[in-house]
DNA sequence: ATGCATTTTACTGTTAACAATAAAAGCCAG
DNA sequence: CTGGCTTTTATTGTTAACAGTAAAATGCAT
């Protein structure tokens, strides 16, 4: 596999899982010694990343984790939003009850979770629930669209916390599982915004956090055996 | 400015005006050597264009054009319609008849182009209609998203060959503008998906055209006078 | 001539070293 | 001490050369 691909995949899990904070500079010198690769490939990754909106370059200074403002973070779940209400509106018109089996599936494992008191899962099943339903409209442009909103949102959560409760999300699933099935376009998408309303308008500005782990220490759980640390 | 960017740049408006036909082998030494830059920096060109859809990257293998199947091409111009019914609908919503302006001085343009005969800029224009309309929604994300698959839509158009009367579709573009400046939600996004699918479904398989200029030939109009071409 | 194994070739993948730039540190007059 | 200038330093930008791989060319037995 690609060493490039490897560096891209590491710094994308530490950034999504907040042990990389907004605003962090990503030296190219310091991310190839960890990896043990030479900087041209961590360039190429960072690329990649900022070509994600995980990363952002700046010309002659270097790359830091994205550090997006409120506004750029409502645009983000507004876009979340109009994604997954067209996705729905798609679903009913084009009949694809038949597929949502898998939706409940996911949706079911998720509320087994909550009961097992497993909050990890839960949030990653929640999350899962939305990419499952805009899998469903079989479309790999508006997918990869939808898969690179998510990214930039998870990121978010680490810039404007507000804390969630899955229990409730699952209820406002089944909902829009249940408008869906029942074919009623407008209250479901209805039901899309106002879920995805109680994320982005919980925003509030959080006293940017510093970085409390050096890259190495962020990026250790990452690291394959054959990527030396040097 | 950035190098790669250049190379980006000048690759980009090649294939969109059709000078590199779909499937084409990108060397990196052949385009290094047209640059006059090292291949490092032609990789970390097709990098980029690979993330936009433009270019497809085979591992030992090298880049190529993209050459989407039917199915793909569909799907892109699917995403197109999906989003720009999400775009109207928002237009209507937040009722942005104010800014609405813009857009009729674009269609006006393409108007006088026509009657003028000049087709270039009247098809050139009827591209921009559709960027402007996406624009007034005021969402980068979104935005960013339809110049992205407007980009690979314009590559398709060179394998699936479909005339276009650019006259029909100033029609079509005052009729949706029409609908939105009335509210007409269900009408509009009709009206969207109809003049998408005109396009779409107008698609035949053209045979592959082979590539009739070489990779130095295609590019030439596209390279500035910093850029030596050894 | 044809099918298969081997060699060659041409390309991508990767690296270490060099060049250019912007930020930081040092310097000095006021 | 402070403001602006120069020097230093650390970082990014770029390159030429080397390593690895897959496809093409070659050779050979059938």
């Amino acid at each position: 596999m690609n060493k490039a691909s490897q560096i891209v995949s590491a710094l994308t899990k530490a950034i999504l899982a907040h042990r990389l904070v907004p605003g962090t500079k990503l030296g190219e010198r310091e991310i190839s010694s960890i990896f043990g690769s030479s900087r041209v490939i961590v360039r190429q990754a960072l690329i990649e990343l900022a070509d994600g909106g995980l990363v952002n370059l700046q010309r002659h200074r270097g790359a830091f984790v994205a550090n997006p403002s409120l506004g750029e973070a409502l645009e983000i779940y507004d876009a979340l939003t109009i994604v997954e209400q067209a996705v729905a509106e798609i679903l009913i018109e084009r009949g694809a009850g038949a597929r949502m089996a898998e939706l409940h599936r996911v949706n079911a494992q998720q509320r087994q979770a909550i009961e097992d008191e497993n909050h990890q899962l839960a949030h990653s099943l929640g999350r899962k629930f939305h990419s499952t339903l805009v899998r469903l409209a079989r479309n790999r442009q508006i997918e990869d669209f939808h898969s690179k909103l998510t990214r930039q949102a998870a990121l978010l959560s680490s810039l404007y916390n507000s804390e969630h409760d899955s229990c409730a999300f699952v209820c406002d699933h089944e909902q829009i599982m249940d408008l869906i099935e029942r074919g009623e376009v407008a209250a479901v998408k209805r039901a899309i915004e106002t879920h995805n309303n109680i994320v982005a308008r919980s925003f509030h500005y959080d006293e940017r956090r510093e970085q409390v782990l050096t890259l190495a220490e962020a990026l250790q759980p990452y690291i394959t055996a054959d990527q030396k640390s040097a």
